[in-house]
DNA sequence: AATTTGGCCGTTTTT
DNA sequence: CGGCCAAATT
């Protein structure tokens, strides 16, 4: 092969995904493999290369941050301005179709996005408004099949309403819907659905964008769910036989496919090589991240799958360190002992930040920060609140939503009465009936019935005052810049007002977060998104919001260990991965053995989460957990057992050695680590946490904890030669020393 | 209108 | 066990 600047430092593999050929291309990228950077070459090759034109390209990925990312570094690589792209997540993308065409699709103008919080407080009332039994139909459970309804790309006529069940939740669907439309609201699937029907439905609007795209590029494609996958087919011309024929590029991972639970179709890649006629498969399984140990261990987990479409990750680089795999006691135990092996990484050097802390479920963090904290171990919880997912932050939004379109409903409940206005629930009812008979917005209905004097006095006043109120904020800031407007709207509503009057610390930081969605406001660039031009900036604002939950806060630059969930992981790396809790019943979760197919996924799961590791990766499990309040005994996971022995080394604690004592007047931070019995009823039986004691065959160690009281009462004693062991007291004659 | 109590439920998460 | 929500209090 020629050498080309675009072309070096690739491996043979991603040279050829680069510099293909215009066609079809199937990309399967293993864990660690240069993903990103390959499709970010793919394209630089494209514009260069075959000279296409920057708008003949589009890219495709499902978070904010990973097309943020791609966006980035093309433009970094291609040294010129991305702007004619359009490279974006599934719903950013349609969003952006249903700005340009909210005429062809039946959209007011000023329409506004729900997110999934908004989408069921909206069901909910219309459940209640149904007199449905609320002990039988939950409205999570029907935004749950309303989602999945949509992302199969059905509607409520679609469905046949066979059995009860689903007729019912075809009721509240369409009325559900019926009350989006006439609010001028679209929730996150809607907009998927709703672009698929514009180019299903408008051969113009179609032709136009298939005319433009020649290259679509997906990234995740293991993740895509039906009606993502049908909206590819479409701007692409639809695969053989299309009345335009663009190139498309998928690039995914059927081994890290783990969000099979929320509808993302697996089987689309298989799906993609009998769609589309000649596609170039190419796989890149030359792992840059892990040693060869992790990388021989999670090839040998993930073989246990079957249905794969096929892949070994292999590396140039060394074995490296062992699997360290640690039995412990119970959860607290595994705090302690990745706390103390956190604290032996940071004493040799290493970072915290490099540090990862992976789980199955957030439930289990609770633990592992008290463990942290003891140890007095900065650490960082990934997966928290949005920002723009805060309520103070959501109610100030719903402010905005009113002044930019009066019929959003959904935004209008959320601050009719907020702060409190003497609008109770009897007044919206009212207004709510009011609205259903005359087919209105709740905003139109409450301004006829209070004029009409339905309401009566002091309702009607504070109605009244309501709608003033907005309408007067509306008036006074319409010509402010967009952060003179937000603040005006929060001091002027009042939202301000109510929170500095409540007291406490969660009062002092909403009130810091409306001060900060002033800033966020003047800080926004809408040409920065991917929102039409002609929007007002408001509605480019409030598009952003829902679309961008907020990135991550910048949280102060500490060095932090950080915790999250398996799932949250996807796409991290970090030198040294802790997997905890990897027991039957937590990983794989109970409720993947009941159904088919979901063990796979969690074994993919395991994969994604043992590929994380760079250098060293240490596998945790508790014998004993307390779940729901209740001790539970477990057997360590089956995923554990598919992993080569000779991979895995089996640790036990070991000895700290910081001062003659083997404690290093330490004391206090285990003596967290109790269950059960009390600290005094310990004491009395003679031992102390952190005391040298003598067994007649372990010989010395020190007390690390214990549990319960009376005859079972149990030690656990760190031996010096032997690591830790729990005994029962009555039995172990043990002597202080 | 604000606060307290009691019942229920309980993976994984992005948009 | 603990968080959330709705009903029941003051």
């Amino acid at each position: 092969m020629t050498s080309h600047p675009l072309l070096e430092q690739l491996n043979d593999k991603q040279r050829a995904a680069v510099s293909a050929p215009e066609r079809h291309m199937l990309v399967l990228a293993g864990a660690g493999s240069g993903k990103t950077r390959v499709l970010v070459h793919r394209i630089a090759w494209l514009l260069q290369e075959y000279h296409l034109s920057p708008y003949s390209i589009m890219a495709v990925t499902f978070t904010n941050k990973a097309a943020a990312e791609m966006r980035g570094r093309v433009e970094e690589l291609v040294g010129s301005s991305t702007r004619a792209m359009w490279i974006g997540t599934f719903h950013g993308l349609a969003h952006r179709l249903l700005r340009a065409h909210y005429m062809d699709v039946g959209l007011p103008q000023n329409f506004q996005i729900l997110d999934s919080d908004d989408q069921q407080r909206m069901l909910k009332r219309i459940m209640r408004s149904m007199n449905l039994d609320e002990k039988r139909w939950s409205p999570k459970q029907a935004q749950w099949f309303i989602n999945a309804k949509k992302d199969e790309g059905l509607r409520p006529h679609h469905l046949d309403g066979h059995d009860f069940n689903e007729r019912t939740y075809k009721e509240i669907y369409d009325a559900y819907q019926v009350a989006c439309d006439r609010a001028g609201l679209v929730d996150f699937a809607e907009l998927l659905l709703r672009a698929h029907e514009l180019l299903r439905d408008n051969r113009i609007v179609r032709e136009h964008y298939q005319k433009r795209f020649r290259h679509i590029l997906v990234d995740e494609f293991q993740d895509t769910n039906a009606i993502q996958y049908a909206w590819v087919k479409l701007l692409s011309g639809g695969g053989a036989g299309g009345e335009h024929e663009n190139y498309v590029t998928i690039v995914g991972d059927d081994d890290q496919s783990i969000y099979g639970w929320r509808g993302a179709k697996i089987e689309n890649i298989h799906q993609f090589t009998r769609d589309y006629p000649n596609v170039d498969t190419i796989r890149l399984e030359q792992n840059y991240r892990s040693t060869n140990t992790i990388l021989s261990a999670a090839n040998s987990v993930i073989a246990n799958n079957s249905d794969r479409l096929g892949k070994e990750l292999w590396t140039e680089g060394g074995n490296g360190e062992s699997i360290d795999l640690y039995a412990a006691y119970n959860e607290l135990d595994e705090a302690r002992y990745i706390a103390s092996q956190i604290e032996a990484w940071h004493e040799q050097g290493n970072a915290l930040q490099d540090v990862a802390l992976l789980y199955r479920s957030n439930a289990q963090s609770r633990v592992l920060e008290e463990a942290l904290l003891h140890a007095r171990i900065p650490y960082r919880i990934y997966g928290g609140l949005r920002f723009f997912d805060r309520q103070e932050v959501k109610d100030a939004l719903a402010y905005l939503r009113l002044l930019a379109n009066r019929n959003d409903d959904a935004a209008l409940e959320r601050v009719i009465n907020t702060p409190t206005r003497g609008i109770g629930a009897r007044t919206l009812e009212i207004v709510r009936d009011g609205a259903r008979q005359r087919g209105l917005s709740l905003w139109d209905a409450a301004k006829q019935l209070a004029t009409e004097k339905v309401l009566t006095g002091r309702a009607a006043n504070a109605v009244l005052s309501f709608i003033d109120l907005v309408q007067e904020l509306e008036d006074e800031t319409a010509e402010y810049s967009l952060g003179r407007q937000v603040d005006t709207v929060i001091k002027s509503s009042g939202l301000m007002a109510m929170y500095q009057a409540e007291k406490g610390e969660k009062a002092e930081t909403r009130v810091e977060n409306l001060k900060e969605l002033v800033n966020a406001c003047d800080n926004f660039d809408q040409l920065g998104t991917e929102t039409p031009e002609d929007m007002t900036p408001l509605n480019a604002f409030l598009a952003h919001a829902a679309l961008e939950s907020g990135e991550e806060q910048a949280e102060e630059h500490q060095d932090a260990v950080q915790l999250m969930t398996l799932h949250s992981a996807k796409g991290l790396e970090f030198p040294l991965v802790f997997m905890c809790g990897v027991e039957e019943g937590l990983f794989p979760s109970q409720q993947s053995l009941d159904e088919a197919g979901r063990l796979a996924e969690e074994r993919r799961l395991c994969y994604v989460g043992m590929t994380r590791a760079m250098q060293k990766l240490v596998i945790t499990y508790a014998e004993q957990r307390r779940i729901y309040g209740q001790e539970k005994l477990h057997r360590a996971s089956r995923f554990i057992a598919e992993i080569p022995p000779e991979n895995l080394n089996h640790v036990r604690m070991q000895t700290r050695s910081r001062s003659s004592d083997g404690f290093g007047g330490n004391q206090a931070s285990y003596g967290r680590f109790h269950s059960g019995a009390s600290h005094e009823a310990f004491t009395e039986s003679g031992f102390q946490l952190g005391q040298r004691v003598r067994h007649v065959k372990f010989g010395e160690g020190t007390v690390l904890n214990y549990e319960g009281s009376g005859p079972q009462s149990r030690i656990q004693v760190n031996f010096d030669d032997l690591g830790s062991k729990w005994l029962v007291v009555a039995y172990a004659r043990l002597e202080r020393c």
